[in-house]
DNA sequence: TGACTTTGTGCCGACGCTAAACAAAATACG
DNA sequence: CGTATTTTGTTTAGCGTCGGCACAAAGTCA
C-alpha cells in the first residue's frame, strides 16, 4: 500500500519541466507500471502540486486518451529575489517556472546589504501575504561569487558590499524577521548563489539549455563576465562555490589591464564597456552600459566602425569559448547578455572562432544559441528554492 | 528475505577503497541497520568477491571486536592494458586495485594499431590463463582522447598512429579473438580511455586522490600536457570525452608556437622538452625526454641555471593551474610526471603562484600534492573496467 | 567474576514496488 | 452502426527489501 514514494521526485521534476504532459508518459519515463505512476500523481495532487485534468487530452491516436497533468493552479510558491547593480526584484514563482505576482523593481538601493536585502525580502513577503499563497522556499541571486559553505559573497563589485558580506546569513535572518514561514511556524530555508549561476539552471530547466547534458553558460550583463556549468541537471558550483570564473581567461595577450593583474582578461576584453570603447563610442551616465552596448548594436550595425568593434569582441569572445570548451567539453553553450547579442547579431562568424580555435571543433562543434529567458536570475533563484522539493516532496509536505 | 540488495554496489565500492574495514563501520557508511550491512557482506562473500575474517581485528576499544572485511584473495580479476609511446604493458588487477599478475613490459611496437592492441590483449589473455582466474571485464588506457561515443582516438600523437584510430573497436575485436571470456562465454566488456583520465581515477581510489571531492589532475610524460578530472568519485570527461584537454592554456603570450595555432600553450611551455631547453640542453636520443628531465632536475639542481629552468616552468605551470582553478575549482590538485618532479623540488613557489594568480588563492588555497601512484594508467584501466562490477555486482555475477 | 559495551543474527512487520486481471475510453474497420 | 483493437487507468494480490527489535556473542573494565 501507498505506492510511489520513491518515484516522487523524480514525477514531480518530469511535471515540473514539462517533460510529462499524460500519466502515459510518466510511466515510460520514470520505467515504472502504470500502476506505479497513477498513485505516484495521485500522491502529488493530494500535496496540492500538480493537478489531473480528467478532460482527456486531445487524441489523434489510437486507444483511450490520457488525462492532463499540470501544475496546481494554486498550489505553493517560493520566494525568489535578486539583487542588482541597479536595485532589486522579488517575485513569487509556482513549479513549471511561472511568474506568480511580480513586487515592482526598486531602484533606490541602499548600500548596506542587511537593508537591501531586508527590503527585497520585505517586498516578497508583502506579495505572499497578499496572494495567500503557501511558501515552500526562498532563494536569492546576487551579483557575486558565493563562497561554500560560508555563504560569502566575495566579488560584489557593482555593489559596494564590502568583501565577504554574509549574505546568505543576512537572508536568513530576514527571512525570519519578515515572516515568511513554514507550516510549522519554522522559516523557510533560504538558497543563496551567484545570479548568473542561478540563471544558467533557470535556462536548463526552462529555456534553451532544456535537455542538455552538460551546459555552459556565458553572459555579460554590466561590467565583467560570468560563467555557469550545468552537469547532469545539477549547477556545478566547485568544491567551494567559486568554479566557472570565466573572466579571467587571457583573450588578448597584449589587452588592457585586469584588476586581477593579468592583461587582456576576457573580463575586460568583451563586456559592454570594451563594445563601446572599442566603437569609438564614450560611454554616457544616462542608461546601463548593457542598455548602451545593445542600442549601439541594434540601431548602428550597418556603421563600419560599430561593425569592425563586434567582430572584434566576437573574435576574442570566440578565443574565451574555444578555452573553455577544450577544458568543459559541454554539448550546448548559451550566451547572455551582451554576448546574446553579439552571437545574434552574426552567428556564424562566433560559431566559426569557436570550432577553429577549440581543439576539436571540426568533429562536430559545439551548437552555441541565444539564452531564451534572457538570463532570469529571478526564476533561477525560484529554481534553487524548488530543489529541495523536486529531491524529496515529502519531506516539506508530508 | 536476502537483505541488502540496493546496497550491494556502494558496500562493495567502500570495501574496494578500502573505507570498510569492518561490518560495524560498513554499518555507518552505509547507513544501514547491522542486519542489512551482515547480509550485504554475506551476500558479497557468497559471490566471492569479499572475505569475512573470522579472527576478531585487534580491538584496543570496548565491546565486542568485529570481523575483518578484505578483498577476497583469489577472487575475480579484470584485465588492464596500457599503449605507451614506449611500448605496451598489461596485467590483472583483483579488486583494491592489487596487481595480481603482470606481463613484461614490451617495448618493440608494431605501428599499427590493430597489431599492438591485439599484442596486448594476448598478453593479459596469457596471463589470465596462467593464473586460472575468473575475468570481469578490461580496460584500456591509450596515450590519446578517445572520442565518446564512438571510441576513436583523436590524438595519438607520440605513437604514428592515423587520428581516428577505432581503438575502442580494435580492443573489443581483440578480448573477443584471444578468449577472455565471460561465463557465458560472451567476451568481456571492453573499457577504452584517456591514459591520464585513468590514472586519475587510480588515484582517486586508491592514491593521494582519495576523499576528493573534485579532484584535477595534471601530468606531462613526453610531450605534451594532459589534464583529468573526477568530480565526486566519476571521471568527468565530457559530452564527448575531449573535457581537460588542458594543453592548450595559454601560460606564455610571446611564447613557442604550438601546433593548436596559438603559441604560448601549457603543451609546449611546461613539458620536458621546454625544460630541457630553458635549462639550455640539448636532448639527447638515448632516453626518454621524461627521463632525462627527471634526471637533470635531480642531480643538477644546484646549478644556477638548471634551478632557474626549473623555476621559470613552475611559474608558467601555476599560471595554467590558476587558470583551471578559477574555472574549475577543484578541492584538490595532483601533479604527475614532470610536473610532480617539479612540485616535489620546490612545493611553495608552485603554491604561491597558483595562490597568486587564482582568483580566491587567498581564501584558503588549494593543496597542490604529489601524486602518489605515479599516475599508474593500468590500475586506472582497471578501475574503469571493475566500476560496471561496483555500480551493480549482481548483474555481472548474480 | 560480574557489569558494561559493542558487534552479529534471527524474526517480524512495514513499505514500495511488480504482475496480472479487469475496466474504461477512444479509434479502426467491416 | 456495431464490434474489434488499442491504449490508458484501477484494483488486487504478492513479493522483495529494509528497519526495528530482541537476543546472543565476545570482548573490556572494575
Amino acid at each position: 500500500m501507498e505506492r510511489g514514494r520513491g518515484a516522487l521526485g523524480p514525477a514531480l521534476e518530469l511535471v515540473h519541466t514539462g517533460r510529462a504532459p499524460t500519466r502515459a508518459v510518466l510511466t515510460t519515463e520514470l520505467g515504472v507500471t502504470r500502476a506505479t505512476a497513477g498513485a505516484v500523481a495521485a500522491e502529488l495532487e493530494a500535496l496540492g502540486l500538480i493537478q489531473v485534468d480528467p478532460r482527456p487530452v486531445a487524441a489523434g491516436s489510437q486507444g483511450r486518451p490520457s488525462h492532463r497533468l499540470s501544475i496546481a493552479p494554486r498550489g505553493p510558491v517560493v520566494l525568489a529575489a535578486q539583487i542588482h547593480a541597479d536595485g532589486y526584484r522579488a517575485a513569487l514563482v509556482g513549479l513549471g517556472g511561472r511568474m506568480v505576482a511580480t513586487a515592482p523593481g526598486c531602484m533606490d538601493v541602499p548600500a548596506d546589504p542587511a537593508h537591501i536585502i531586508d527590503a527585497v525580502v520585505e517586498a516578497g513577503a508583502a506579495l505572499l501575504r497578499e496572494s495567500g499563497r503557501r511558501c515552500l522556499g526562498a532563494g536569492l541571486a546576487v551579483p557575486s561569487a558565493v563562497a561554500e559553505p560560508e555563504g560569502t559573497a566575495l566579488n560584489p563589485l557593482h555593489l559596494s558590499w564590502p568583501v565577504g558580506a554574509p549574505v546568505r546569513e543576512l537572508f536568513d535572518e530576514a527571512l525570519a524577521k519578515s515572516g515568511v514561514l513554514g507550516p510549522d511556524a519554522s522559516p523557510v530555508p533560504g538558497v543563496t548563489g551567484n545570479d548568473v549561476n542561478l540563471a544558467a539552471l533557470a535556462e536548463h530547466r526552462h529555456g534553451a539549455g532544456r535537455g542538455a547534458r552538460h551546459l555552459l553558460c556565458v553572459a555579460t550583463g554590466h561590467r565583467g563576465v560570468g560563467g555557469a556549468l550545468v552537469l547532469d541537471g545539477r549547477l556545478h558550483s566547485g568544491s567551494s562555490g567559486l568554479a566557472l570564473e570565466v573572466g579571467h581567461l587571457t583573450v588578448n595577450p597584449a589587452g588592457l589591464p585586469c584588476h586581477c593583474g593579468s592583461r587582456g582578461c576576457l573580463d575586460v576584453e568583451t563586456d559592454p564597456l570594451a563594445f563601446l570603447t572599442a566603437a569609438g563610442r564614450a560611454p554616457g551616465p544616462a542608461v546601463s552600459l548593457l542598455q548602451q552596448a545593445r542600442d549601439l548594436l541594434r540601431s548602428e550595425y550597418d556603421d563600419p566602425s560599430v561593425r569592425a568593434a563586434a567582430e572584434l569582441i566576437v573574435d576574442r569572445l570566440g578565443l574565451g569559448l574555444a578555452g573553455l570548451v577544450n577544458i568543459l567539453n559541454p554539448d550546448r553553450i548559451l550566451l547572455g547578455g551582451l554576448h546574446r547579442e553579439l552571437l545574434e547579431a552574426d552567428p556564424e562568424r562566433l560559431r566559426a572562432v569557436v570550432a577553429d580555435r577549440s581543439l576539436w571543433g571540426r568533429s562536430g562543434g559545439v551548437p552555441i544559441l541565444p539564452c531564451t529567458l534572457d538570463f532570469n536570475s529571478l526564476i533561477g533563484a525560484a529554481e534553487a528554492a524548488w530543489q529541495p522539493v523536486l529531491d524529496d516532496p515529502l519531506a516539506l509536505l508530508g
